[in-house]
DNA sequence: CTCGTCCCCTGGGAGC
DNA sequence: TGCTCCCAGGGGACGA
């Protein structure tokens, strides 16, 4: 969304081209030709989703899914050769005024989008049961008590609850249960005011730093320009089945379990 | 309601 | 080299 937005706020959407009719969803009726014509008057996110309002009211919901991407492609392009070269799974290509384009591409079209009238955000299925923000005011310790003791689940899959906070991705939960000492399997009746402001605490400390990194680039995520993350360089559990915990004073060997479909990665030995 | 399971889809890597 | 199997950042639709 930051990559984007210097190069689309203000920009007018002069040409659309929608190659499929759904990714994850059909997309709304008409939407390419919705999106022609549109100036773009901000960026802005909620969740894991870009919302993207146009000069008529209506916003642009886009979540990207597992593979999604947004690529700006600069020119040049000349009269013979409008397009920038296609890339597989291109699936909707905007063009701009300003000699930019704004391509999707998503390889297993996991990703969606919609189109909410105005005054319709609060009320859109994909927005309105979303919880606080991670790093807003609203994620607070005593919230996250009080949100916890009415769930019967374990800590791994309550966190990932979007209902419960907003935000936060089966990578960045490993790192943060890690970092807290609190073993993905805990109960989430079992946590208490100490282990939330603890939880508080590394949710703010471990997606600051992923974004200082610029994120992680696993298989496919990559910036609007291209640019790869760096923050899977940083990870201390996601992924490092059999390797030694990094916590010093820890001998523990990270271990792979699965929860509700989902790979956790933690250390037995100092997450309990 | 609130859980866990399955599934959408493509491609990369491991193992044979 | 080529096949098959497993796995992957998300989240919606189900059924229990």
């Amino acid at each position: 969304m930051r990559g984007l937005r210097p190069q689309l706020e203000g920009a007018c959407i002069v040409s659309a081209e929608a190659r499929r009719r759904d990714l994850r969803f059909p997309l709304p009726d008409g939407f390419a030709g919705r999106l022609q014509g549109r100036v773009v008057l901000s960026l802005t996110r909620r969740a894991k989703y870009i919302l993207i309002r146009l000069d008529d009211g209506w916003t642009w919901l886009s979540h990207l899914g597992m593979t999604g991407c947004f690529r700006i492609d600069t020119g040049p392009y000349s009269s013979d050769s409008p397009h920038t070269p296609e890339q597989r799974h291109d699936h909707l290509i905007l063009g701009t005024d300003r000699q930019v384009r704004l391509v999707y591409n998503d390889v297993r079209r996991f990703g969606f989008m919609d189109l909410i009238p105005p005054n319709g955000e609060g009320e859109n299925r994909h927005l309105a049961a979303l919880g606080p923000e991670p790093l807003g005011d609203g994620f607070t310790a005593a919230y996250l008590a009080r949100a916890l003791a009415a769930r019967r689940t374990s800590i791994k899959a309550a966190l990932l609850d979007q209902r419960l906070v907003a935000g936060l991705g089966n990578i960045y939960v490993s790192e943060i249960l890690w970092r807290t000492g609190i073993t993905p399997r805990r109960d989430t009746a079992t946590v208490g005011p100490i282990r939330c402001r603890r939880l508080v605490a590394a949710v703010r400390a471990v997606l600051e730093d992923a974004i200082a990194a610029g994120g992680s680039s696993l298989r496919d995520f990559r910036h609007a320009n291209g640019d790869l993350g760096y923050f899977q360089h940083h990870w201390n559990a996601y992924g490092r089945a059999g390797e030694a915990c990094t916590r010093p004073d820890c001998d523990g060997r990270i271990r792979r379990i699965v929860q509700s479909g989902r790979t956790s990665y933690y250390c037995p030995r100092h997450q309990r």
